[in-house]
RNA sequence: GCGAAAGUGGCGGAAUUGGUAGACGCGCUGGAUUUAGGAUCCAGUGGGCUAACACCCGUGGGGGUUCGAGUCCCCCCUUUCGCACCA
């Protein structure tokens, strides 16, 4: 017997759906209803198309605009397409193809693949990022920013990328190299547009801690803000009139203690302490530190090494000289770019001070300062001078009394300071928002709203020059222009804004995708915001989420929205891995070495390379808690899922999969196989497995040889009403919970119920339809209709489950003997508590325990568990 | 190094407030059906010992609390994911 026609009822009911626009959301709702948003991370729309990740978040989303829809909420589902980006003009510089064009295929083809799974998108609201009516309004928020003095030009050092052309910010760059194709990349000074984050950052912190986010996800973000508290301290210089060291620390407390003073090797006043006869030595370490990447800076860090300069800089505490160091310890990006040094209270200051035998002044009481720092707690010591004293105090008092003493002596204030910086927001790129900004005699001029949006103009080359300037300074015609505003010539901006622009925004013009007036209706602002549920990868915990929220309060000073975050609701869909993997190893002459052996590819004996090779899972045993192969024990091998990629062709297309199960079985196995969140490997027995349990549901219902639907007119016995409303209120909790497997799991075991049974009665199969239709909605729309219903079950009613049917006549209950299971018995389950432990006396066995034992205690709680206490039992 | 999460059968994973560990699926075994294969249906499937009942052991390891621990507490081990000289 074949499949169930997967193929034609999985066609009939996207065109069904299609045809009658089934999931279009009003334009207007109805304001008394509740409502959902339910948003998706709308993808980048990639060459490869789909992956068998997409679906896996996508489908937790569409159970769940279903479910609600059949509960008469209204439901905002949207999907679109963040489509600016490198890879669409990589293939521009390779093909001469332009992006626009790859771009439209691309997202043709993500489109439907989309509609192939079945997913209840309002597509009237589809919206992509790189069409001029969207990103008018990316370029008019960034008026706004610009208007607020949140968008600025600095010249900084950037990440330069010289195989990719342009300058990344600090966050595309890892290790030296870019995130993306893994380019070597260098800090180069150039004009840029940044945008002023760091102004929101302790509202981007508070805004945290009302959000219904992974807990781990809010811990990344306030890492990443970074915020400390301390103080900024000037230093003077010794011999260098007027000129002072300022330094940040959040201990001001152990100032008396601070012997040495660190500037990191970028430091601009590195040349004036630097002494001639140190100068030398002073330089060379300089550049090695500029040769090294971050990598090798960090890797390193166990070595402290660094460059006395021969200066010295007043302890404004103590007034004592204290000599000036040059450490690459020292990050010229964090803080001010120098310390002061207290090495008996700070572990990487001791290390210092030991490898360069410099004074170690204990300030805080306890701990060994020979053997180590003390960073712990404790009353200060020798921290005294004519006008303060610290001695005695706590940090904290120590901190606000040495704060208040630096401030009244001008000497230093109390400073907040944060890890993040502002955020680089040009790139030099063709593909993106060009920035709505011309410069006139070389001063940036916003471009008024009317002149919105700047589109794009058409290129000869997509090949990036050695310039930074980027692609679009070569389109002179472009470039040079009228300012409305002066009616001067005027040139355009030739920088691009980054990827990150559209995805900062775009959940809100799915609420208002078409309207040409505004960003967005502020009415139907109110209705549909927040987001309340968000469903993405971990990969965004920062940048992205960050990012949107940064511009959603400024959006919200700015008045156009109403809420203070945009995602209320937020869940990372866990990593789909490749299938399970075992690999062996061999020897350079073949033979065979146990895994325990090898380390990164290296026999760990001899250091010998070894060669991998795949094992078939059929010769592999698992012995004790390894693997090994099946013919040779003494043989280890490593088992393994892995990410999925091309390189290792692990790849699982969705196409495939539907091409052979079918979209509901994808759909299926995906929210099956495991928690929403977890990271789990794919494995297609499992998708076997959903796929029969399809057809069970099929069969269950259509006859095989007639065609004939099956189910019965019989009045539902008890036992069948018990059963449906059991399941009814397990799948509508476990939806709730975001629980889909076991919901899944629930609706097998009814099926593998219902088999028992001598038919299905239609009262019985049409709730149970229903149950399976925000999971399976083809099928399940193709039974609905068998059923006898004309309309689709989208908007029917999601069924309620009725205590009553619950009720069992007899619940059967665990009996233990001092706390070990020796029997069950069967009572009612209001039976008086008397009349269930003589029952469970009467077991058998249990009577054989307690036969020449005395029952010291009886513990009994209903519905669940008799327990006796007895000693003396045999 | 710091922080977080997680360790349960051959595998993916279930187990309300502590109350019959292993639901459901895969895989495997046996049976039915079938010309055969496949598909389907039924039964079994943590380990040990059994003819069977029973019994013993069992949720990474060790201790503890409790009538009772996968679940709570302490110590340790492993894995994964973040962060990583942040002054």
């Amino acid at each position: 017997m074949a499949a169930y026609p997967f193929i034609a009822i999985e066609k009939k009911w996207q065109d069904y759906w299609e045809a009658h626009q089934t999931f279009r959301t009003p334009e207007t709702p109805d304001p008394d209803k509740p409502k959902a948003y339910i948003l998706d991370m709308f993808p980048y729309p990639s060459g490869a198309g789909l992956h068998v990740g997409h679906p896996e978040g996508y489908t937790a989303t569409d159970i769940l605009a279903r479910y609600k829809r059949m509960q008469g909420v209204e439901v905002l589902h949207p999907m679109g397409w963040d489509a600016f980006g490198l890879p669409a003009e990589q293939y521009a510089i390779k093909t001469g193809t332009h992006p626009r064009k790859t771009t439209r295929r691309n997202i043709d083809n993500f489109r439907r693949q989309l509609k192939q799974l079945g997913f209840s998108y309002d597509w009237q609201r589809e919206i992509n990022t790189t069409d001029p009516d969207y990103y008018k309004w990316t370029q008019w928020i960034f008026l706004k920013l610009h208007e607020k003095g949140l968008a600025y030009q600095a010249e900084i050092p950037v990440w330069w990328c010289p195989a990719l052309g342009t300058v990344l910010a600090n966050e595309e760059v890892i290790d030296g190299k870019s995130e993306r194709g893994g380019h070597p990349c260098v800090r180069r000074p150039l004009r840029q547009w940044m945008l002023r984050i760091t102004a929101y950052a302790d509202r981007l912190l508070e805004g945290l801690d009302d959000l219904d986010w992974p807990e781990s996800t809010k811990q990344e973000q306030r890492n990443w803000i970074g915020r400390s508290e301390g103080a900024n301290i000037e230093f003077p210089v010794d011999g260098l009139e007027g000129e002072t060291i300022q330094v940040y620390t959040t201990r001001p407390d152990t100032i008396f203690g601070a012997t040495y003073m660190v500037l990191a090797p970028e430091h601009a006043l590195v040349s004036e302490v630097t002494t001639p006869d140190q100068q030398e030595a002073v330089e060379q370490y300089q550049q090695e530190a500029a040769q090294k990447s971050e990598l090798e800076r960090t890797e390193l860090q166990k070595d402290k090494s660094g460059v006395f300069t021969g200066g010295y800089a007043i302890n404004p505490a103590t007034e004592e000289r204290i000599p000036i160091y040059v450490a690459d310890y020292v990050l010229a990006s964090y803080g001010t770019g120098a310390i002061m040094a207290v090495p008996a209270h700070d572990g990487r200051d001791y290390e210092f001070a030991k490898r360069y035998d410099l004074e170690i002044r204990p300030v805080v009481e306890g701990g060994n300062v020979r053997q180590e720092a003390f960073t712990g707690e404790g009353p200060h010591i020798n921290s005294a001078n004519d006008d303060v004293s610290l001695n005695g105090l706590g940090v904290e008092e120590a901190n606000e009394r040495i704060i208040a003493w630096l401030e009244a002596h001008g000497h230093g204030e109390g400073h907040v300071n944060y890890k993040l910086r502002d955020w680089l927001f040009s790139r030099q790129r063709y593909w993106g928002e060009p920035f709505p900004v011309v410069f006139v005699d070389g001063e940036a001029q916003p471009l008024p709203e009317d002149a919105l949006p700047v589109t794009l103009p058409e290129l000869d080359t997509y090949e990036p020059g050695d310039s930074p300037a980027g692609p679009l300074a070569e389109v002179k015609d472009w470039v040079h222009t009228i300012d409305p505003e002066t009616g001067k010539p005027a040139q355009r901006e030739t920088n691009t804004m980054p990827q990150w622009a559209g995805s900062c925004w775009y959940y809100l013009r799915f609420i208002d995708p078409h309207n040409d007036e505004q960003l967005v209706d502020p009415e139907k602002e109110k209705y549909w915001m927040p987001v309340d549920m968000y469903v993405g990868g971990r990969e965004h915990a920062v940048l992205h989420l960050l990012y949107a929220r940064f511009w959603h309060k400024v959006l919200y000073d700015v008045g156009v929205v109403s809420t203070r975050e945009p995602f209320q609701r937020l869940v990372h869909q866990g990593l789909i891995l490749g299938e399970t993997e075992y690999t062996r190893y061999l020897r350079a002459d073949g033979t065979p070495v146990s895994a325990d052996q090898v380390h990164a590819g290296i026999d760990t004996r001899t250091g010998e390379p070894v060669r991998a090779r795949t094992v078939d899972p059929r010769h592999v045993t698992k012995e004790g808690d390894s693997y090994v192969l099946s013919d040779d024990r003494s043989i280890r091998v490593d088992a393994r899922a892995h990410k999925m990629s091309k390189s290792r062709g692990n790849v699982v297309n969705p196409d495939d999969v539907i091409k052979t199960y079918g979209a509901d079985s994808l759909r299926l196995y995906e929210m099956f196989m495991g928690p929403l969140e977890q990271v789990k490997p794919w494995s297609t027995s499992g998708v076997d497995g959903v796929h029969r349990f399809l057809n069970r549901v099929w069969r269950l219902l259509v006859d095989e040889e007639s065609d004939a639907l099956r189910a019965a007119a019989a009045e539902p016995s008890k036992e069948q009403l018990r059963a449906l409303h059991l399941l009814i209120q397990k799948v509508t909790e476990d939806i709730e919970g975001l629980r889909f497997n076991t919901a899944i799991a629930a609706m097998m075991e009814f099926i593998n119920k219902a088999y028992k049974w001598d038919a299905v009665p239609q009262a019985v199969a049409e709730p149970f339809v229903l149950l399976l239709g925000p999971f399976a909605p083809h099928i399940a729309e193709e039974l609905w209709q068998r059923l006898g219903h004309e309309e689709s079950l989208t908007y029917a009613s999601w069924p309620v489950f009725e205590e009553q049917y619950l009720q069992h006549d007899e619940v059967e209950i665990a009996v233990q003997v001092n706390g070990k299971v020796r029997g069950t018995v069967a009572v009612a389950p209001d039976a008086p508590k008397d009349e269930v432990l003589a029952a469970a006396r009467a077991d058998e066995n249990v009577a054989r325990y307690l036969a020449d034992a005395t029952v010291q205690r009886e513990i009994y709680v209903p519905g669940r568990i008799v327990n006796f206490v007895a000693n003396g039992s045999a």
